[in-house]
DNA sequence: GTGAAAGCGCTAACAA
DNA sequence: TTGTTAGCGCTTTCAC
């Protein structure tokens, strides 16, 4: 019933367990022969090594963690689920395995001593940087920036997203350019907003303070809001949004007052989500990479345990406006 | 620089490793004042047991893992990501980590001896249940079965989910009831199919061949298929969809067609994701709570380390139709 | 209730 | 190239 051990290998192939060991984990150290010894005593016992033991001896787990910290939201968000695919894919590449959990989840249990590095995604809580640094565990952040801590940082180019989107509102004619900004986390949230001032300020339409509105992050706050914009007098005659859903709000709106889109009324999006083609009409929106923040997340990961002590603390990852029917 | 071991916390507080041990594992088996020193020694010296050197005395991890088995799909799979949500949610309660792959880079990385169980998402191959069964590894099966083992299995109700559908077309008037069927893994491709066609019979309008049509998982191979279906002649007053993004589809389909919804056509999809409230107009559809099934999954699972033989071979979930604005 | 000590299965000097 | 052996940090009998 229990597992076989390297002892037993050692046995049936008639060399030391150094030997054994060496077979699997430094194959070239050991002559072609005895490693088929090995191999095939190995494989009549049904042996695999076991990586418990051998963490405990390296003192190394070869393990990561992502830990999502958005209040409420999970693995559930496209955006997180992105982010964790890149750092999923690549982390196997390598040999780590990944955990995942939530930061919720990550303060209950103090399952410490297990991982290497963490990646947190979204809004990453200090206290919670702060001791996973205390247990000497390297820490990546995605799509958020921690000022207080010196540590590789991954987010999106939001500058540059909002303003191809706005350059090319412009472009296609608008002038009266509204924003519906969401309730997210306040790296993004301010990022973004502070984005939407710049930019239209860089393409010469001082943004008024009559063409912003808040809402929450679900739809029928969005729709609600987006009425209310439509409603003001000298209404829009674009809006851009803080992400897809939003922007999903804004068509519902816009259907409920018969706009045509996007001749009365063209709508961006952000995220690039997959519902931007199941909506009608397609959705125009600024697309992110997230399964490529992730692998970057990755490769700081990789120097931070490879012992660089200060790889590239920022790193902006491009982002593009894909243009369809809704503007 | 190294983290601080047990020894050092049995120097500090005077009393032996044993007991440092039970005063973390057991608390009860300790008495009040020892337990006590031991803790504030423990705080001193920042110190936290090792998970490793734990896993290793007792050989077990805590640890199991979601695999996610379908070609190309991942955690960014809105039904994979929910029940990966239930699995994670009950495993971080239950003091177990979760690692998660996809089945392609499980079969990469021979990571074995270091998960107790892993729950199989989707369409498992055999011999990944094989290989992983003769590694002693528990395996719970979420949305599919898997004919030749003996594993718990966790699905939805299918049968009730269409007839359920099928049911509410009828009674809101719909007699020509057409099915876009999608090419799903094989056992919710056959399972969705076989339950239309009896779920047709049993609400007493029998299935022509001809409304019936399969089309890719896209939605432009699902827009495609619909105009299809919508310009046969006799064409369909109501069409159930395989799932959320083939409903679009059909959406989109009758928007080309001028046609009005759900006067003209009655359309409904399976899943009941988040696309649902963000179409125009919202889709009705079938929801499926794909958290609980995960948690059930976590349960069957706990079961099975538990020692138990025979949990239940076959769980099935609940499933209920959700009515909206599309039919 | 507490302590002593023998493992758990592997790795990594060091020696040969 | 291969073997010997002392750990890695904790749990768990078995005594006391």
């Amino acid at each position: 019933m229990s597992n076989p051990t390297i002892y037993d290998v050692s046995r049936l192939s008639g060399v030391s367990t150094a030997t054994v060991s060496r077979a699997f984990s430094e194959p070239d150290r050991v002559r072609e022969a005895t490693r088929r010894r090995v191999y095939q005593a190995a494989a009549a016992l049904n042996y695999q090594p076991s990586a418990i033991a051998r963490a405990m001896a390296r003192q190394r787990t070869d393990r990561l963690a992502y830990i999502i910290c958005k209040k409420g939201a999970t693995i559930l968000d496209e955006f997180y689920a992105g982010i964790c695919e890149g750092v999923m894919r690549r982390a196997n590449a390598m040999e780590y395995q990944l955990v995942i959990s939530t930061a919720e989840d990550w303060r209950r249990t103090p399952k410490s001593k297990q991982i290497e590095g963490a990646i947190l995604a979204g809004d990453a809580q200090p206290d919670l940087i702060a001791e996973l640094q205390r247990q000497n565990i390297k820490v990546v952040l995605a799509n958020h920036v921690s000022p207080g801590f010196d540590l590789p940082c991954v987010v999106a180019d939001e500058q540059s997203g909002v303003l191809q989107a706005l350059e090319h509102l412009k472009q296609s004619g608008r002038h009266n350019i509204a924003m519906l900004a969401g309730r997210f986390s306040s790296y993004i949230t301010s990022e973004r907003y502070n984005a939407f001032l710049s930019a239209m300020r860089q393409i010469g339409l001082p943004p008024e303070e009559a063409s912003i509105a808040m809402c929450d992050r679900d739809i029928h706050s969005a729709t609600k809001a987006a009425l209310e914009l439509l409603n003001r007098p000298n209404h829009p005659d674009a809006i851009f949004a803080f992400n897809d859903t939003l922007a999903a709000g804004v068509i519902k709106a816009a259907r409920r007052l018969s706009l045509q889109l996007p001749e009365d009324l063209a709508v961006v999006g952000y995220d690039d989500s997959t519902i931007c083609t199941l909506l009608e009409p397609e959705l125009t929106s600024v697309h992110v990479d997230c399964r490529q923040m992730g692998e970057l997340c990755m490769d700081r990961m990789t120097a931070l345990l490879a012992g660089e002590s200060c790889p590239p603390r920022l790193t902006v990852v491009p982002v593009s406006l894909c243009v369809r029917s809704s503007s």
